[in-house]
DNA sequence: TTGTCAAGAACGAACGTTCGTTTTATCCTT
DNA sequence: AAGGATAAAACGAACGTTCGTTCTTGACAA
């Protein structure tokens, strides 16, 4: 038996999983057609076909791929106790998105918040992809509600409002944020530290 | 000659732009095939080429419609004196980005929030709609800061933060509000609401 | 150590299908 | 009756995928 060393199966199967990757980011999933992931890849048809069974297959993994390094980001980021401020949190959460530690070795501008709203839009049309994503999302909320109780808890915000709509509501802060990067080019990160603090301090006349 | 009414060219133009806009909601562009957008628009492949010349210029036409639905509904909604605090802001303009009264007679579920994400991923490909969708963006923000300093002038919001910086944080909200809608599904718009209250209440003991 | 050989890995041309679009024929309004 | 609006069929191109072949690898006999 010639059989390879299992480093090498796993060095091809990244080689073109980062190689989809760039052409997904760049093109989005359905407007990427497999010779230019061959291309990207620099491997033939035959070769991409022995590690991915089909095109969708190839997008699955990617878009999983994405799915958990976000998840993983979001949720460690609320791990820390005591749990920092939003506008800190917030900025922690974004420096890791835009700098991608994330294990992911794509590379280019912005590419994670990129190849993010592609994850987004392919949700929204493969349920086994959508039901990932919320499960992901179900995680990421459970751990900041935790956060947000431990603000209110603390006394550092009102508590007559749901933790649960001020958790999604932080989610969304940072989703949001993270689609301009894709879609206006990279910005600093104090920009939305800056704009939170701001936003933050609203309430000091509200018992009057 | 036997040219039909003007009325009658407007509304088979409608009738395509709806038709396509319902199959690019549900499966975006590029996983739309033109036979779809007849099918839903119930006419031939001769007929829509007569009002489009090609699938691009189709999206295009989605796109723009979409974006200057969009741009309308945050700068309205910014045009109010004195503007309402960012709580009652946001619901409202979330609210009309839910309900579509932005003159699109596309119909579905949450369809505007599930076209937008759609446009965005359009926009990392296409130069021309990019540049369409940063000159919507400049006006928003444009507007939204005029919103902040308004806060800033009548003492609601610290004014040590620039102003331009609360703005993109405001539309991050905004716009990870409104993806969240098309990836989770439709929630009450005074979940964000509340969740803004909620942070807004976060600055009192900033000086102690 | 070296040469041989089978099996796995990679190649790339070719397949059938589906795509966006064009052409041709018919209908219908004026 | 005339001619633009629509339908229906057909087009070439490009798609994702397959498959027969070639190249490469590592075990093992000598």
């Amino acid at each position: 038996m010639a059989r390879v060393s299992q480093e090498h199966l796993d060095a091809r199967r990244r080689q073109i999983l980062n190689g989809a990757a760039r052409c997904f980011a760049r093109n989005g999933f359905h407007a990427t057609s497999m010779q230019d992931v061959l291309r990207e890849a620099d491997l033939s048809a035959g070769a991409v076909y022995r590690y991915f069974r089909s095109k969708e297959q190839l997008i699955e993994a990617i878009v999983t791929e994405v799915l958990d390094a976000i998840r993983d980001t979001f949720e460690s980021a609320a791990a820390q106790t005591p749990p920092p401020a939003p506008d800190v949190l917030m900025e922690r959460v974004m420096e890791e998105v835009l700098t991608e530690r994330s294990g992911l070795p794509y590379d280019g501008e912005a590419s994670l918040p990129r190849l993010m709203i592609q994850v987004w839009t392919e949700t929204l049309r493969n349920e086994t992809l959508s039901a990932a994503m919320r499960q992901g999302y179900a995680r990421v909320h459970a751990a900041w509600v935790g956060v947000v109780e431990a603000y209110q808890a603390a006394g550092l915000m009102r508590d007559d409002v749901p933790a649960a709509h001020v958790a999604r509501t932080m989610i969304a802060v940072a989703q949001g944020f993270a689609a301009q990067q894709a879609l206006f080019g990279t910005v600093p990160v104090s920009v939305l530290r800056d704009g939170l603090r701001a936003l933050m301090s609203m309430g000091q006349q509200k018992a009057s």
